[in-house]
DNA sequence: TTTTGAGTTGTTCGA
DNA sequence: GTCGAACAACTCAAA
């Protein structure tokens, strides 16, 4: 008997579903397998940025030397899946393909597909709860968080005995049979991949007297600080399990860690929420969640998006963080919010550019988080995050980087600002700019848009709408 | 069955 | 400086 496992974002040996019953089902005997799918590298997701398929592919590289550890080795083939797993089920005489479940529209035609022709096996999920699992009575899922929340806690909760331990030994069969080796990328800067790594950062993010989850829910906000735990890119390709970082959560939790662990687990039923809205509503990926704002007049300036895109709109905290976005693939949740709502608000471009400007930087994208967070901030997507709701950058920065180090940091030009200034370095006079070296206009970018004209056009425009829809 | 209260992340205005 | 109200309107769940 033989099962292959085919590896998707599920890139870990710990705590995997569908490994344990890939090993199960082979009675042993098992095949990992990664499949380069050409039509995932040339989605719109994979757009001129190719870190996030760097990432992946260190990811890969690390999984198969634990996977060595164990007597086995990762398979990497080119082409269809179902092709390649046709082809290599005949070879390898396989009796189950188990794979863990992809809740995105187009994983799930994927999957469709092979199951239809080959024994395929779904189990698990990329999230703590699998959707389906936390709907209302009527079977539907819930479109508040709230609720999710309330109904997502009521369940048992996540402890280590729910988390599966890795196989010691694998079998892979007694023919090796023929492999691509992983991609040779370099590492993303910043980001080693890998469940090492991964566990790594959890730990360093979790235990400890002075770990910083005690400090979460004052800090998670500064983007001055490092106070998050940097780890959505591990989860995005289940380096970590995210049930194994809800267990640590719900640990610090029982034994008095506070609320900053009840903050960070709240971040997971977030990615949760999000997975099991977009697996019951997968076209919250075309069109607004909130079918009163699917007719709003977007402006779509092709100068302002590339402004916003390269860090050059005049408001440094919006700038620092897409020129953050732009060299590391990585942004601070709050500063994620912050540009999202300066571009959909203020500059009245249709989020959909956004969402896919940022699927295509982020090595963390992921469809359902970074769709349920744009339209969240738009105020079409679930909740009552009402569309008046407009994030003021200038106030944004003064609470969240008080004295600009983040500024500073991705801003080089406006370092010498002083921190008074520096939210609002054209409140400086033309003297003082002169005599800083940073005249405005010239060393740095006058503001694009009046925050004030901005925000009226964009309650006007998402109110036409809306009395449209009625 | 109907009613009612509450709801991640904000800003502005006027008292 | 601080505080509450207004900005609208819908989902959900408890009463």
């Amino acid at each position: 008997m033989t099962a292959i496992w085919w590896i998707r974002r599920d890139l870990r040996v710990d705590d995997n579903v569908a490994l344990d019953t890939a090993t199960e089902l082979g009675h042993g005997t098992v095949i990992p397998l990664f499949v380069l799918d050409p039509a995932i590298q040339s989605s719109r997701y994979h757009g001129a940025a190719q870190r996030r398929a760097q990432f992946l592919f260190a990811g890969l590289r690390a999984l198969d030397q634990d996977l060595r550890t164990r007597g086995a080795w990762l398979l990497v083939r080119r082409g269809s899946p179902l092709e390649v797993l046709r082809q290599l089920s005949a070879e390898v005489g396989a009796t189950a393909v188990v794979a863990e479940r992809d809740h995105s529209p187009f994983a799930k035609r994927r999957d469709g597909a092979v199951a239809r022709a080959l024994p395929l096996h779904l189990v698990g999920s990329p999230a703590v709860r699998i959707p389906g699992d936390v709907t209302k009575d009527d079977g539907r899922p819930y479109a508040v968080f709230g609720a999710f929340r309330r109904a997502w806690m009521a369940q048992p909760p996540i402890t280590q005995r729910d988390i599966l331990q890795a196989p010691a030994l694998l079998n892979a069969g007694a023919a090796a049979p023929v492999s691509e080796p992983p991609p040779s990328h370099p590492e993303v800067p910043g980001f080693p991949a890998g469940p090492h790594e991964a566990l790594h950062r959890l730990d360093a993010f979790t235990r400890g007297t002075d770990a910083p989850i005690l400090r979460y829910h004052d800090d998670r906000d500064r983007m001055d600080l490092e106070g998050t735990s940097t780890l959505s890119p591990y989860l995005r390709f289940g380096m970590l399990s995210a049930r194994t970082a809800a267990e640590r959560a719900t640990g610090l939790i029982a034994n008095g860690g506070g609320t900053g662990a009840s903050r960070w687990l709240d971040e997971l039923l977030w990615r949760d929420f999000y997975m099991h809205i977009l697996d019951a509503a997968p076209e919250v990926l075309r069109i607004e969640f909130n079918s009163g704002l699917r007719g709003i007049s977007w402006r779509n300036d092709p100068a302002e998006i590339e402004a916003w895109r390269t860090g050059l709109t005049g408001y440094p905290v919006v700038d620092a963080a897409m020129r953050q976005l732009a060299t590391t693939g990585w942004m601070h949740n709050r500063a994620r919010m912050i540009v999202a709502s300066f571009l959909v608000k203020h500059l009245l471009v249709d989020w959909r550019i956004g969402e896919s400007w940022f699927m295509e930087q982020l090595i963390d994208g992921d469809p359902a988080s970074n769709n349920g967070g744009w339209q969240w901030v738009a105020g079409t997507g679930t909740d009552a995050a009402p569309y008046f709701r407009v994030f003021n950058p200038v106030v944004q920065g003064k609470k969240f980087d008080p004295d600009g180090s983040f500024i500073r940091r991705w801003v080089p030009e406006l370092a010498a600002v002083p921190s008074r200034f520096i939210h609002e370095p054209w409140a400086l006079t033309p003297l003082e700019q002169a005599s800083l070296g940073v005249p405005i206009g010239e060393a740095y970018p006058a503001p694009i848009v009046d925050l004030g004209a901005g925000r009226d056009r964009a309650l006007g425009a998402f109110g036409a709408a809306r009395d449209r829809m009625r």
